[in-house]
DNA sequence: ACGACTGTGTTTGTATCCAAACTACGGGCC
DNA sequence: GGCCCGTAGTTTGGATACAAACACAGTCGT
């Protein structure tokens, strides 16, 4: 039934999309609050978003072939925007793309995890050591020393209490965004992005079960800080890259210990 | 004057575009000549591919905004390739996008430059140090081996001739890809990838008039290689950092004195 | 029985059409 | 004279139509 014509706008149809895309976007804003809470502008960004998110909550099986007429079912909208967000998300590296045959779900194995790590390791580490190089402003400092002080406040407690898990998961993406912002690097924060949308791997999921491995990490954040302010940039590189080095460590042991409360945690190390 | 209906794989008009396109693609085969020849299987991917050969060899202004239009039909295609290649080289970063404004070429300042050698410093690092760790198979041994043997061979006559720029570019480009390849990490090499796409940038352009700066350079590599065979990972990281360093000062100081002979030389640092 | 071929259905790629957003320009108003 | 607003033209975003490539199954041949 071809409909004469479609408007560019259209109100969301109430009717929720079916499985996996169902849990919506929500704020995406990689790092502070200040961004205007405009969205996204675009359906295909709409899309993207979306169907990023369902990527992220696992709601794709690996290898899975993405059929462009299924999902542009499935979320209301043409094959156009659908395949513009395909084509980001393959170019973000989420998902594969063979040219006359589709795009699937990318499989990321241990191996996979590690490399992705390894990548993180430098390319933070290099946020560090520009961040100490070029100095950090006062707004970026108060924040950054916000941030270390309600880590301390809800470590301080002894034990991470579940309630406290958001916003320990806040106060680590706020410094490593702090970092990255100081560094003041556009290709850099670019990668560091990419990384950060791997599935399984970063800045989600937090490690919660190991208190004293949280307290050592956020002492790690104590030290860079430090590192930064005294133009140390070696220091802090080094840092930084043992900071992430622990948690690939800690990743490849529990391989699949299911992630904790999807949704909710975010800002891992 | 619409034409009732397209075939998809009609052959290319024998007209040539006008302007920045017409210089062909060529081969833009990253590294080892071991792939099928077979270009590209998408009109879109073809599109995308002389679009940033075009835009490598600086055939756009910075900052200049490209029309959907006109290109297709410079390009002699509708606009859905167009707009799929121009997603896909906001995605490498060559492009800026504004969401309803389209398209523009990015610029690239002195800083933006500096800032891309220093991710590619790390990067490449990364990569010596893996291959190092991981250790090189015969094969790879072989390659590099080859490579540095031809690398001498053509500096050994005292000076760079201009016929052996080709050459030495080649060697150059070959040592890193094999480097790149015995670090087996699918991501950094996406990434640094990504770095090679910069137009000013790197792996492109080398800077011939300095014999003795090539020179040190070369045995850079030869350093590199030892540390890698010896599995001693800090050291080659080290090497590398400080062999891309270099590369980033001396492209610093000499900001435009244009490039030699655009479309000759590849494989830079 | 096994393999190559062919015909059919499905999925992707490209072209085209329409609507919305942006841009530019000119007239009215303060 | 300068600013605001409405209107026409241009450009981008999305939807649809159609053609080619792929996938699969059934058939025929050796």
């Amino acid at each position: 039934m071809p409909k004469a014509s479609a408007p560019r706008k259209k109100a969301r149809p109430p009717g929720r999309a079916s499985g996996a895309l169902a849990g919506g976007a929500g704020t995406d804003d990689p790092h502070n609050g200040l961004a205007a809470p405009e969205a996204a502008v675009t359906l295909a960004q709409t899309v993207t978003d979306r169907l990023r998110g369902a990527l992220l909550e696992g709601g794709f099986v690996p290898d899975e072939k993405l059929n462009e007429e299924s999902l542009s079912a499935t979320l209301q909208v043409s094959r156009t925007p659908v395949r513009s967000a395909l084509h980001s998300l393959a170019a973000e590296g989420l998902l594969d793309y063979v040219p006359n045959r589709g795009y699937s779900v990318r499989r990321v194995d241990l191996a996979g995890l590690t490399s992705i790590f390894d990548v993180r390791g430098v390319l933070e580490g290099l946020a560090a050591r520009l961040a100490a190089e070029r100095g950090m402003d006062d707004a970026l400092q108060a924040s950054y020393r916000q941030a270390l002080a309600e880590g301390d406040r809800v470590l301080g407690k002894g034990r991470l209490l579940l309630a406290d898990r958001a916003i320990f998961s806040d106060v680590n993406a706020r410094i490593h965004a702090t970092i990255l912002d100081a560094a003041d690097n556009r290709m850099l924060r670019d990668m560091i992005r990419l990384c950060h949308n791997i599935p399984a791997s970063s800045d989600r999921n937090v490690l919660w079960d190991d208190y004293v491995w949280l307290r050592r990490s956020h002492d790690d954040h104590h030290r860079m800080f430090d590192a930064i302010l005294l133009r140390d940039g070696p220091r802090a590189e080094q840092l930084m890259r043992e900071h992430i080095h622990t948690v690939k460590l800690k990743r490849g042991t529990r391989l699949r210990t299911g992630p904790a409360v999807p949704g909710v945690d975010r800002g891992g190390a």
